[in-house]
DNA sequence: CTTATATTTAACTAAATGGTTAAACCAAAC
DNA sequence: GTTTGGTTTAACCATTTAGTTAAATATAAG
């Protein structure tokens, strides 16, 4: 009788989908509870089964879920951009915007990596692959129009993907991390700024005549 | 009775925490079961407390041990570099062959991100702490001799981090993907390239004046 | 041989956890 | 009012799991 209780907001599928991203992102699948999950949407477990499954299937919506919204942020924000020096800064801040709006992918992403998987349906990873190709098409093009350096794309690829997941994720670890070293404080930049200034850098190593893009970028 | 029981190989308080290491690299540490560590390690789970202690001691014990090992590693390597240029290789790439030496320190690091270091003792993000300080510092030196150009240092080498640990810890994973879009096949890079190729992207998209470096990055 | 100490084992316990079930509730249709 | 269908609830079950314990076995010392 503490304060749980609310009902409030949208269908019960919605508030249990909504609380087991939390729960799956902060705690992983195996250190999720059930129990844990329904409490949190305000409702009982047998409800959870009724409406959506057991754990398994649960966390295979949450994922698809996140992972839908993703891929469609990315490819929205894909249309205008031209020549693959555009198209290239297009993708990097498509996909920080896109994995910083689902607040839950990131910490998911990470811990799937790790796991190989191995609580992924078919589909998700489909997502997924998605993503991965996009982004290689674009690294792929320039470098064929000879406007990229040569490097390695599985490389780049994984550079901006680890990159924008790990700062993403690494949020709440920040501040403890930061107590300890004189690390800069939890500096809360929005995924825009992380994606322009990923982007930035990473066209900056990867064009081939030292184009000096937009400027250096401000610090922090 | 299956073919278990190998006793050969070193004291049993090793066995144990090579085989936590495996378990918890690929389960996490809500994942992995205490039964499941003691049966690879070939020893009944009570000497498992009798020689450790509980999971919780278990695990910090074999983060610590595997962080140690990885900060002694990037320590070594850092002793001849001079120039800020020169560190930043050899930084990058002494944090790939650590990571890459303790195999199952990228799961691990990913999952604790993820989770914001909910399983972490002290001791553990101290030396996390030191591997981020080591980078930053020599970024900073760079950026005030004026050599490296005014990027975000935090974006930089959470960059860095995290695409190394990105790289190394998606191996599992990668061969599944590979199978659903035509992406690059598992190609077995050593740390030692992943460190060098990476150094030489982010180098080039750091230094002021276009320096040529060492010339292009073989792809995959 | 006997005693003491370190190590290993099998059997057990208590709690947590995923999942089920049968009954109650509630709205609209008849 | 009562029937019908979807929805919600409380109580329950079977299994798994971390952790313990007391006995057994080896090993070395006196």
């Amino acid at each position: 009788m503490e304060d749980a209780e609310r009902k409030q907001t949208g269908g019960t599928t919605e508030r249990i989908l909504k609380a087991a991203a939390e729960i799956f992102a902060s705690e992983g699948y195996d250190g999720a509870r059930v129990d844990q999950i329904a409490e949190r949407a305000g409702v009982n477990k047998a409800m959870l089964y009724y409406h959506i499954g057991d754990k398994a299937e649960l966390y295979g919506e949450v994922v698809l879920d996140t992972l839908k919204r993703a891929n469609e942020g990315i490819s929205a924000n894909l249309q205008a951009a031209n020549t693959p020096e555009d198209k290239f800064r297009a993708v990097v801040l498509a996909v920080a915007q896109a994995v910083g709006q689902s607040r839950h992918l990131p910490q998911i992403m990470l811990r799937e990596i790790a796991s190989g998987g191995a609580n992924l349906p078919e589909s998700a990873l489909r997502g997924m692959a998605g993503v991965f190709s996009t982004i290689r098409t674009v690294l792929v093009e320039g470098q064929e129009q000879g406007i990229f350096r040569d490097v390695n794309p599985l490389l780049t690829h994984f550079m901006i993907a680890g990159s924008i997941l790990f700062l993403l994720a690494s949020a709440p670890i920040r501040p403890r991390l930061a107590k300890i070293e004189s690390l800069p404080e939890a500096t809360a930049e929005s995924p825009s700024d992380i994606g322009t200034q990923l982007a930035d850098l990473v066209l900056n190593g990867l064009m081939c005549k030292a184009a000096d893009g937009p400027g250096p970028v401000s610090p922090v």
